[in-house]
DNA sequence: GGCATATAGTTAGTTATGCAACTAATTTCA
DNA sequence: TGAAATTAGTTGCATAACTAACTATATGCC
């Protein structure tokens, strides 16, 4: 393996670590002094739903990379918190379509624009070329792994 | 910011999504069916303690980028199941000095190799030039968050 | 039709994370 | 010297993650 020779772990901590760790927490800080009382993970869900309203939780289980467990207890919270609403299919009664509520259409620029300015503080100094680098290994990576 | 045109929240998926989960759950597994008891983050703090032993829990907060509380329950964990040992330093008393254990040192070799090889398997065709410029891109949104 | 199998979602138990509030030991400095 | 501020670590509370075991509905096949 010619191309792989590092040092022991410290790939995975880079991967795994540090600036995942620290972007979660500012984003999380950012929604929190704009008045916003939700999670990072529930916002992601939140994310996919803006993106294509009325998924099943297996969906969304596939677009975030989430297990059905915590998909499910995603969706109570959200539930709880009235931003979207669980309604069976009336194709098969197994699924459970996840909805929207206007609530929750309410936030996505507000959200949105609090994720991207987090980004842009983040990124200072990083240009395009690097980006699509990360964003092509991390591809690559996932790819690799399933 | 020129550099920093991207669409809505995708980056942000980038860095806290898919590939570090994967990575995650691979090493678990691998941990898992190498008959390993231990979780990653446990691991990632034993692995600090392998390059140096003996560190402060406030040190391993540094290190391992975790809040007080997170180490405070990891070291707890690790205490439980004798990997690590908590010792009050003499020169000043409020300080842990957390220590190894001879069942953890015997750890090391293996679990490291673990580590090594799913990472292995992670970047099949990424170059070095590639995990370079992830790492050094990385280096920089810590240093732009903190 | 009816049994085996697969799929969607939930529940229970353990570990981990973040924040806020707390105790105890140490340092600062007037 | 002694009160105020700082530092190290712990505890309580809420959310989230993974695994395994579970219920309910749907599908496949004889």
């Amino acid at each position: 393996m010619p191309n792989n020779q590092f040092k022991r772990g410290e790939l995975y901590s880079v991967i795994n670590g540090m600036a995942s760790t620290a972007v979660a927490r500012r984003l999380q800080k950012n929604f929190r002094q704009a008045g916003l009382e939700i999670t990072i993970e529930q916002w992601s869900v939140l994310y996919h739903l803006w993106k294509e309203d009325c998924l099943s939780q297996q969906e969304l289980c596939n677009r975030t990379f989430r297990d059905k467990p915590s998909i499910t207890r995603l969706i109570d919270n959200l539930e709880k918190q009235k931003l979207v609403k669980r309604t069976a299919s009336k194709e098969d009664r197994r699924i459970n379509l996840v909805c929207l509520t206007e609530t929750a259409k309410g936030l996505q620029d507000l959200t949105i624009d609090l994720a991207n300015q987090t980004m842009s503080e983040a990124l200072i100094g990083v240009n395009k070329e690097e980006i699509e680098t990360v964003k092509s290994v991390f591809q690559r990576v996932y790819d690799n792994l399933t």
